[in-house]
RNA sequence: CGGGGAGUAGCGCAGCCUGGUAGCGCAUCUGGUUUGGGACCAGAGGGUCGAAGGUUCAAAUCCUUUCUCCCCGACCA
């Protein structure tokens, strides 16, 4: 992409409402518009962010045998009034009613949804175990959003649910969407710990919450510093729960079955949340089905979310410095930023449009900034971004045929030559595709 | 929902107390000089002062109502 082409309407200067340090950068980059209080648009570089993180969410998804769907947002209230639900839900839910006065609402959470989905063609244990996501908006009508799109009212959620015969086989389900949760933040760069939680308003008996570690992060943690270092495709689950992991309000010292030297002390956010909830639902909205011996049963369910944008600002509170954002290479917008440092320098414009080219070529994504700005701006702009890797094509060296390569992580330069540069560029690329 | 604060140019703010020509910085536009870490000179454009009502010869300024946004708390992906 051509920075001139692009939309990308980076500041110095942050509006007097933003707060914390990633949704001041969001703005400031350009990534996305409140439109009003925690609702807003997301600006192209922003929407690329979020995506990449949805893509990497739903692979993982898949791998751990999840299949998607799409539900609505809109739902009528109907199933919620049997579930109990929509009078419990309260004021967070937003009621709208249609033209011919029927009772509506957008969507929180999607249980009832899914539940009268699975109902309508399940009706055998034969068919089971079945796990459904998706990834779809959710308002709720939060008492106070803040913090930019971390605590949205609108906000893009994956949610899934699992359906099973029996307990035994939920908390195999359950375990299941334990261990990808992991992978999923270990892919997107994160360290993720898990918490015993409260089920909260979904109900249930079983459930954990992930959150990522982040110097700004919103909890204070304690847990068991091995935490930081599993490797989910091979820990037995079962035993990962047995780690000590507590936030503040639930951490007493004099309780703590850790030593001092295993405790490790951290801020995080929350990004994920599973719950085994048994039959609350499938009871209440008739989800049976048929086991071996021919009695009909409610069916066992769990679910599972995670908070899509709110990661989006989650990840930059992870990845950071005082000049902007720092994508780990997974997420980034574009992997590679290419500066012409002089746009009237005709040295620089060719070889800049050919490295533009090789790279578009070999499908590396790539912003290349053609603007006729000062230099600065230009370095600037791109360290705010938060691109991983600019290949700076200047007057100065390139008469001697180099360019210059800058980590936007380490601030390492290197000056290459153009050739070195480019297979520098995909060397790290394809190492980054590995992880 | 309780407590606090703010709405004046795209953004950040001053002006309000003590009523009388709406201002500053950044950004934008034009011309020129620049271009290796947010350039410089010269010029220009841009406002129903959040909205409604009231007081007054006169309201950004005083009074009333209202809307919006932000911060702290309780709740949450």
């Amino acid at each position: 992409m051509k920075y001139s082409l692009y939309f990308a309407p980076t500041s110095k200067d942050v509006p007097s409402e933003a707060e914390i340090i990633s949704h001041k950068l969001m703005i400031r980059s350009g990534m996305i518009k409140q439109s009003s209080a925690g609702i807003y648009s997301w600006l192209p570089l922003g929407f690329n962010v979020l995506k990449k993180i949805e893509h990497i969410v739903r692979k993982e998804q898949e791998k751990a045998g999840a299949v998607e769907l799409l539900m609505p947002t809109m739902q009528s209230a109907d199933l919620w009034i049997k579930s109990g639900r929509y009078d419990d839900y309260g004021k967070e839910m937003l009621r709208i009613q249609d033209r011919s006065s029927r009772q509506m609402l957008y969507g929180p959470t999607n249980e009832e949804l899914i539940t009268e989905i699975f109902r309508s063609y399940i009706n055998s244990y034969k068919d089971l175990p079945k796990n459904l996501f998706h990834i779809q908006w959710k308002f709720r009508d939060e008492l106070r959003p803040r913090f930019g799109v971390m605590r949205g009212r609108e906000f893009l959620m994956k949610d899934n649910y699992s359906f099973d015969l029996t307990f035994e086989e939920a908390k195999k389900s359950y375990n299941n969407m334990y261990r990808c949760y992991l992978k999923t933040f270990l892919k997107l760069g994160l360290t993720p710990i898990v918490l015993r939680a409260e089920s909260g308003a979904i109900g249930g008996n079983l459930s954990h919450e992930f959150q990522i570690l982040a110097k700004t992060g919103e909890s204070t943690l304690y847990y068991d510093k091995e935490l930081e270092n599993i490797d989910p495709s091979k820990a037995n689950i079962e035993k990962l729960q047995d780690y000590y992991a507590a936030v503040d309000d639930q951490h007493n010292p004099s309780e703590c079955p850790i030593n001092e030297k295993q405790l490790k002390i951290s801020k995080g956010i929350e990004v994920g949340h599973i719950f085994y909830f048994g039959t609350k639902y499938s009871e209440k909205l008739s989800a049976l089905v048929q086991t071996s011996d021919g009695k009909n049963v409610p069916v066992e369910m769990g679910s599972y979310g995670i908070g899509v944008s709110r990661l989006v600002g989650a990840i930059i509170e992870a990845f950071h410095d005082s000049k902007g954002i720092i994508w780990p290479d997974q997420v980034a917008p574009f992997y590679v930023s290419i500066l012409n440092l002089n746009t009237k320098d005709l040295k620089c414009n060719q070889e800049s449009e050919k490295m533009y080219s090789n790279l578009c070529n070999i499908n590396i994504e790539t912003l290349y900034d053609d603007r006729d700005i000062a230099a600065g701006s230009k370095f600037s702009d791109h360290d705010l971004i938060g691109i991983p890797y600019k290949i700076i094509i200047g007057p100065r060296d390139i008469k001697e045929g180099r360019v210059e390569i800058e980590n936007r992580k380490t601030g390492k330069k290197n000056k290459l030559s153009i050739e070195e540069a480019l297979n520098y560029i995909i060397k790290k690329s394809k190492d980054s595709q590995k992880l």
